[in-house]
RNA sequence: CGGGGUGUAGCGUAGCCCGGUUAUCGCGCCGCGUUUGGGACGCGGAGGUCGCAGGUUCGAAUCCUGCCACCCCGACCA
């Protein structure tokens, strides 16, 4: 494992300057926690949401957009969300500033413009959500609702981590409303297997898909499925959700519908997000000490040409070879950027790219006008050959393949070869200490035991796999009976 | 909020214990020239309320007091 890898995430904003920067607004704390995200980062998050956005429409899904302030009566409605969330709001109570009489180059809150009632910044939009399909849905007619929304959230959590853990993220959360039970936990496992499937095709990162236990649960849920990741230092993360919310909110909410039948019940709901997280697992799975590694499926810009030349005349040469290659590999559907900039040096600009982990780079250089041919160099295990100009095209098609295939094949080798069986407390610990990862072990399922080697060992329950076999064993704290294995390991 | 630490140029830092020229060095930035197949080199240049406020002193980045900010560990968490 490359060593930087092993540091504190704050580290990566010095390598990864090109992609996002923690917010520099010193003056004032309370920004503390936020992000900027450079334009090439945004890039990386557009093409995301791009892939996602095609996603849920052709699940069947509709985006629409609600408020960023929840007033504070609503936000209480569903006490368990509530009570989940309260010590993280950001809270609005006035609406105006004014000159300060005593230093007239400041402003003060103007006491006088106190909201009578407090709003909230949305940390999450079940509350405003629900208040809204209220008065949507009368009949089963109206149902199912299937919205997402694409949004910013803030959490004033108490330590924040660049990319995993910020005040304020963006993302998005889907929201959908059912007549039954059954349906709603059918879109629940639909959503958190279009998250698997976007996070491992997509992103190249393999994920293990489960159920969380009731204390790692969203707050107002009654299920809540999960894609859990590993990290190249051994910590778990959690890359998306998806709740099955039964009728909490609908009764919170009073949302009622008339059936077929004629009978009144209250709707069944499910709320399911990913946020800009992704990009620090994008980061933590795949980089090296050279800088990101991007798959190529999400790669705002996929090969570079980069010339080498010396005067003016040489340029020209080979930006005729260059502008031709743009064109054919466009052609193709594949991004490319020609770096013709005469303000840096060759080998500034092969760092640069490296850094910002673009998969294939062109050289193209006066020996290669002689033999007719281009460097070419991939990222991501930085080998580099020469390419007839004719092949190069076809080349780089099956390579941008091969890169997207191998950079899935190697996280998920590190990963499984992280998954350890457990079956004493001695041997968790010593599994967690020197190895780290997941740690497969049986648990006597109560929140207690949970707790307990939370405690002890600062690892939880990451998730209970969908595709974990049964198998009697005994709980690796208590020694009580067990019927099936689940995966710990401490997380971001 | 508890424990620990740090504040000197855009970034990273030396100097502080033991007060004394024009505050050190590297990266970056600007100009000129030579360069260009892996982060170029030479010469010249710009850039500083030494976190803030008070105090001690002939003299404070350095000593004293107060404050502020940030970082790390813990509780919290997608």
């Amino acid at each position: 494992m490359s060593k930087n890898l092993t540091k504190r995430s704050e580290d990566y904003s010095k390598w990864y300057n090109e992609l996002v920067v923690k917010a520099d607004l010193a003056e004032n704390s309370a920004v503390r926690g936020c992000m900027v995200i450079k334009p090439y980062g945004y890039a990386i998050w557009e093409k995301m949401q791009a892939e996602l956005d095609r996603k849920f429409k052709e699940t069947g899904h509709q985006n629409a957009y609600f408020p960023l302030f929840v007033p504070k009566s609503l936000f209480e409605a569903e006490e368990k969300n509530a009570e989940g969330f309260a010590k993280e709001c950001a809270v609005v109570t006035h609406y105006r500033l004014k000159t300060d009489p005593d230093d007239t180059s400041k402003l003060i809150v103007d006491p006088n413009a106190k909201l009578e009632e407090e709003l909230i910044v949305r940390p999450t939009s079940e509350a405003i959500i629900w208040n809204t399909y209220k008065g949507w849905i009368q009949s089963y007619r109206d149902l199912p609702i299937l919205v997402n929304q694409w949004a910013n959230v803030v959490r004033w959590e108490m330590r924040t981590r660049l990319f995993l853990r910020t005040a304020e993220f963006l993302w998005q959360e889907g929201h959908t409303a059912h007549e039954t039970r059954s349906e709603a936990i059918a879109e629940t496992e639909q959503m958190n297997n279009v998250y698997a499937d976007f996070v491992e095709n997509f992103m190249a990162i393999p994920v293990i898909k489960g159920r969380k236990t009731e204390s790692e649960r969203f707050a107002g849920a009654e299920d809540t499925y999960c894609i859990e990741a590993l990290m190249q230092d051994g910590k778990a993360l959690q890359a998306g959700t998806s709740h099955f919310l039964g009728q909490n909110f609908a009764k919170a909410f009073d949302v009622k519908f008339t059936s077929k039948e004629g009978k009144q019940d209250y709707v069944w709901a499910t709320s399911w997000g990913v946020s800009t997280r992704l990009m620090g697992a994008l980061i933590m799975t795949h980089s090296d000490d050279n800088g990101l590694v991007l798959p190529p499926n999400l790669a705002p810009i996929q090969v570079v040409i980069v010339p080498i030349y010396k005067g003016e005349e040489q340029l020209e040469q080979i930006s005729v070879v260059a502008n031709e290659l743009v064109t054919d590999l466009r052609s193709k559907g594949i991004s490319v950027k020609f770096d013709n900039r005469d303000t840096h040096r060759p080998g500034a600009k092969f760092a640069q790219y490296e850094l910002q982990g673009v998969p294939l780079r062109i050289a193209i250089g006066p020996k290669d006008l002689e033999k007719g041919t281009v460097e070419l160099a991939r990222r991501d295990i930085l080998t580099k050959q020469f390419v007839a100009k004719e092949d190069v095209v076809g080349t780089i098609e099956s390579l941008l393949k091969e890169i997207q295939e191998s950079l899935h094949n190697k996280a998920t080798q590190y990963r499984d070869e992280h998954i350890t069986e457990v079956n004493s407390f001695d041997e968790f610990k010593e599994v967690l200490e020197n190895k780290g990862g997941f740690i497969s072990a049986h648990w006597d399922g109560t929140p207690e035991t949970e707790n307990k080697i939370k405690e002890l060992t600062k690892a939880t329950i990451r998730c209970i796999p969908f595709d974990a076999k049964e198998e009697k064993g005994e709980c690796v704290y208590t020694g009580k009976p067990s019927k099936v294995r689940v995966l710990f390991a401490k997380a971001y």
